[in-house]
DNA sequence: AGTCCTGTTGACCATGCGATCAACAAAGGT
DNA sequence: ACCTTTGTTGATCGCATGGTCAACAGGACT
């Protein structure tokens, strides 16, 4: 136990450490354990700077969760930023599922049962959902444009891939198991609504 | 606020009752609201009375958990015994993605993430998710046999079903939105992966 | 009617949560 | 060297969780 009194920060600072150690602690532990005292007890300072900073725990969470997710998607967006539309996808499905990713599928697995008794969070959950649809209904969307893919509905199929990542992702979640074959299912299915033929 | 003394019932009787009150609160609320003091309440006993059925709440939560669950797999099983494959495939499908099923789905969701913390409810988790697997696998089986599907994989078929379903039916208890479209995505994709022309 | 078994309870305890607020003290400006 | 600002804290509250245990009392049996 470390009784020094905590050093002299600046509030932007301080803000900062509050928003990193809330981050750290929801990818190790889930967003359940991202409390008051867990965070300040990580950053070594009193459970009431916590509460001075963030009025509510609840809108931490909620930001943690945003921050974290909307972090994935920006890698998910650089790792698909070139190369054709199939190679585009294949790096979008390879990405999403890759095991590294394990913290953060626990996150929107917290965050779906939490959603259920905090509407700030469960509108968050929602906004990041929908920030991911659009992402892949864009790389459809191009494919088709430039003949890779079959004319198909981009937002059917984002559904598709996105749904089927999700729960694909929750699963191996409670079986720590990661079975390399799951991007190829995902490919195998979404290629072929795309009228491209599997490859290797 | 009854302050009369519950009536004295036999050991199996009050059992069953602990156990029915953990299953409605489960469902109306979800697995983390299954509390010593709810189940006490809604059956109008001391909370003390539930420790003493149950030694441990933990155990309370694992064993709601799989009874929920159990019926609706049988459930499934009952809306699947009969016709071609090809009808018991869609017979599933429509029975796992339809919306009056959210609150078991709410109960999959909250399994998930209370299983982070809670050894046997994850065991459980998996033991469920597996015999969903196997009974898919089955249904496949059967369709391959009959010369209904495509000689695929039946593993990696029901991979591809139940993680598609469990991604959908996740999004769908968030969004509060249940398109109907969503069981046509699913079958789409699962019978082409079949070779079964998806049809009306 | 009395006895005894046992289902049931109240009174606790320890722990964890979010939140409040007066008081402390570290830095920077004068 | 003093003063003022303000980042920081300790003490405490209210509430919820799971769990323990001696004591109560309903009801069946004698």
């Amino acid at each position: 136990m470390d009784t020094r009194r905590a050093a002299r920060k600046t509030p932007d600072e301080r803000d900062g450490e509050i928003r990193g150690a809330a981050r750290s602690i929801a990818l190790e532990q889930g967003l359940v354990a991202v409390t008051q005292r867990a965070v300040a007890a990580r950053i070594g300072v009193a459970p009431a700077l916590v509460t001075h900073y963030r009025s509510s725990m609840e809108g931490l969470v909620v930001d943690t969760f945003r921050a974290i997710v909307a972090a994935e998607l920006d890698e998910v967006r650089g790792a698909t930023q070139q190369g054709t539309a199939r190679e585009r996808l294949r790096a979008l499905v390879a990405t999403a599922l890759d095991p590294s990713r394990d913290a953060v599928t626990a996150v929107w697995v917290d965050a779906w049962s939490l959603g259920r008794r905090n509407a700030a969070l469960a509108a968050a959950v929602r906004e990041q959902a929908d920030a991911w649809q659009r992402h892949a209904e864009e790389l459809v969307t191009t494919g088709v444009a430039a003949g890779e893919f079959a004319d198909v509905e981009p937002a059917r199929i984002a559904w598709l891939l996105l749904g089927l990542v999700d729960g694909l992702n929750a699963q191996s979640v409670i079986h720590d198991r990661h079975d390399p074959r799951r991007a190829a299912v995902v490919l195998s299915a979404v290629e072929r609504e795309l009228g491209v033929a599997s490859g290797a």
